[in-house]
Parts: structure tokens; sequence; C-alpha cells
DNA sequence: ATTCGCAAACCGACCGGTCGGTCGGTATGT
DNA sequence: ACATACCGACCGACCGGTCGGTTTGCGAAT
């Protein structure tokens, strides 16, 4: 049957597109630059697909379903919360500058073109992944807390200058369970999500450095 | 003299440009759409600017002078390297935020259409606030590190088994003063650069504890 | 106070070009 | 034979940008 043939000339089509999207801009390319770069006519291209949204709408679909695979899948096999959180980060941070994955970043950038019946398809999709992470960074918290409650008693009663910022992060018996999950999920999603619009692979800063990095500062902060 | 009503109409031609900008694209935004919204004909539109491209540019360069008045500024004025980075971050995420600036938003998004001679202009006044912002994070680090050397000795010598994330938020004697400045300055550029991208006024998470959120996680982690 | 002159502001028709999309016809492979 | 894949010419709309001519505001001259 031509079945397979027929969904892999278009997720080759797809991939192409999201390179040359990803290049130029959704705009700023066209369904000839897309299919010269396939060596295909205009017409051709258009066999395969109804309209130069749906192209962007299926890019953006199969970004959701690659962050879902490779990201969400690995992390719902741990137990561990921190562990949870921390395999989250890196495989996060690893497809976002995965040059093979162009369409992360076409999701990332490309919102606004794609009409609003789609676009809101693709919002509910991202909305998921964000209380995904929400309740997971929540989780992370609440098990600090209880461990840091079974730790030693001792407090740090003095240091009453600076230290303010960071005084508890081991809560003796308060009820504060760090910043808000939802700040943190959507400030993790930020400084993960924005790596596109500086990352160069020859760069002083590499992806291997870039996780540790990150995964301390979400942790521990600027200090850690 | 006519002087600065030419220079007032051009700024009120910008203001309404980055509106729209911000609201449909730029590449979704056509001149006419412009000229209609100033209630001007597209030819009476281009006796102020000679290109699209030069309103483009026009509105990040505006951005850029509105981010070194309103955050670098005042920035500059305080002592404390603390009070510094804290300071920033209110500013930055206030500048982000606010609805009378959209210039900022349009230059976060839409450095693609920009011709490669004025996107490097932009580019070298972004890498300069980087770069301060780098080196103030490098000296709250380093200002941390030499306070806590004055503080108590006494580390904390147990807890071997997922505290390693916040070990050193005091280090004790050791040289490490905490994450990297560059990526600390990335991420933090990230997580509030990202917010305009799912920030909504009337939702639960508000600029006024928005503040205070990040700054307790940058400071931090999750866990302050 | 009126007129004049002149430059800046503005209009609207127009241009070349490109865009997304269409369609009738032709290969091709089974 | 018959779908499927593909071509290439074509369409209407719209794009950024141009241009010759008209209106408007205003200081100087009368």
């Amino acid at each position: 049957m031509a079945r397979e043939a027929l969904i892999d000339s278009r997720q080759e089509i797809l991939r192409t597109a999201a390179r040359l999207f990803q290049q130029r801009g959704y705009d700023a390319t066209s369904m000839n630059d897309v299919a010269a770069a396939l060596k295909l006519s205009k017409g051709g291209l258009y066999h395969h697909f109804q309209s130069k949204d749906e192209i962007l709408f299926e890019i953006m679909n199969h970004a959701m379903d690659l962050t879902e695979e490779r990201v969400l899948g690995p992390v719902r096999g741990l137990a561990n919360p921190e562990e949870r959180l921390r395999t989250l980060i890196r495989l996060h941070i690893e497809v976002v500058l995965s040059p093979r994955d162009r369409e992360i970043t076409v999701m990332l950038h490309e919102n606004h073109p794609l009409p609003p019946v789609l676009r809101k398809r693709i919002n509910t999709r991202k909305k998921e992944y964000v209380h995904f992470l929400e309740n997971l960074i929540a989780q992370v918290q609440k098990e600090a807390q209880r461990d840091s409650q079974m730790e030693t008693h001792k407090a740090t009663p003095k240091d009453a200058h600076k230290k303010d910022a960071h005084k508890e992060i081991h809560p003796t018996h308060s009820v504060s369970a760090g910043v808000s999950p939802r700040a943190a999920a959507f400030a993790l999603l930020g400084m993960i999500n924005w790596i596109y619009q500086w990352y160069k692979p020859e760069g002083a800063l590499q992806a291997q450095n870039l996780v540790p990095q990150f995964t301390d500062l979400v942790f521990g902060g600027i200090f850690a």
C-alpha cells in the first residue's frame, strides 16, 4: 500500500518546511521556497497539504508530540519527584537545543500566524504541559518540606541582614514551601524556551554546561 | 519651529506602529494598516519614514532606550550589588509588562524581519545589557561569598542525600560562588522576557506577585 | 489685516513583484 | 485501467514603495 509512503512524504515535507521556517521565519518563507527545497513544484506540494496554515499547524502539533514523547514520557517513568524535575529540565533543554527537531523552535516562535482555531488547539496542549510541570514542582517542594522537618531542628537564628532571600530554604516549622509552583513553572519554561534566542552551537556556553547550570539555579538560585 | 512637531509625529507613528506590530505581528501588518490607524494615506506615511524596515528599527532602538532609561539608569544609582540586582529584576519585569511600552515586546519577538545591518546594531545594544547583568550577578555572588566567610564556620557536614543541589549556598572555604554568571544572566533574561508569551492582565498571576516570586527564585531557587 | 510665498504635510493613483492558492493535464507505477 | 503523484501556467489580491500634484500652516512683506 502507498499509505506509508503518503505519511512518509508528508513528514519529509514537514521536516523541510520546519527547517526553512526556523531559518527564515514563517511569513518570509513562501510555498514556492518549500516546494523548491523539496525539488517539487508548488502544485505538487499542494497535493499533500491543503494550505500553508495546515503545514504550520502540523509542525507545531508534531512538536508537541515530540516533547511528550521525549520529555514527558521518560519523566513519567521516574518515581522520585526531585529526580523527575531534574530529568525534565535536562530533557527539555536537550529537545530545545536538538538541531534535528526544528519543529520545537518553530512552535515557540510562530504562534501569531496560526488561525485562531488551530492556535487554540496548540495552546491547549501547551497548557497541559505547564500544568504537569506546575504539579511536579509542587510535589518537589512538598517533599523537600517534609524531609526538612525530619532534620536537625537547629534553625539559623541570626542573620537579619541579607539572608532573608534564602533563609527559608529549610523551612523549620513554617508552612512556606518556596515560590508559587505556577510562577516557578513559568520561570523555568521561560529560561529554557528562551535559549533558542541566544544559543550558538559554537559559543562558549554549550549544552552540556547549560544543563547543570540551569538545574542548580532552579534548585538553589544563583548561589547554588 | 516645526522641528518638534516633526519628531512628535514620528514618535506618534512609532507608537501606533508598535501597537499594531505587537497585536498582529510585523509581517501581518501592512503599511496601509499603519497609515489607516493614523488616519493617514500610505503616501503620507512614507513622508515620515523611508521604509517599513526603518520603522521597525526605530521601534527597537527606542525599546533599548527605554530599558536603559527605566532599568539601567535607576539601577546604576544603587550602591549595594544585591539591591542592584533585586531592583533590576523588578524594573525589567515592570518594563516588559508595561502596557504603555509595546516597543519592548516588538523588540523581543520581531528580530528576524530586520535587515542584517540594522539587526546587528540592535544586537550590539542587547549584548551590552547582557554583559551588565552578567557582571552584576558576578558581583553579587562575590559579595555573598565574602560575607559567608565572615560568618560562623559551622558547615553542614551531613546530608549526603539530595542536598547537593543547595549544599554550597554558604560556601565555607571553597571557591565555588554559584552558577556561572553568564548562564545565570541568560536564565534570568529568559524567564523575564518570556513573560509576554503567557501573561494575561486578567490572569491569576499579576505583576505584583510576579516580582517577589521571580526574585526569590533567582536568589534561592524553588525552595526559597 | 490681507496677501504672498514656500516648504512641509498629505493624498491617491499607480507600479512591479510576490504571495497563497487553483486547475487542467501529464507521468508513473501497479 | 486507474488512482496517486506531480507539473506549470495561471489568478486575484495584496504587498512595499513611488510620484506628481494638492492642501495646509505660517512667517514675511505689504
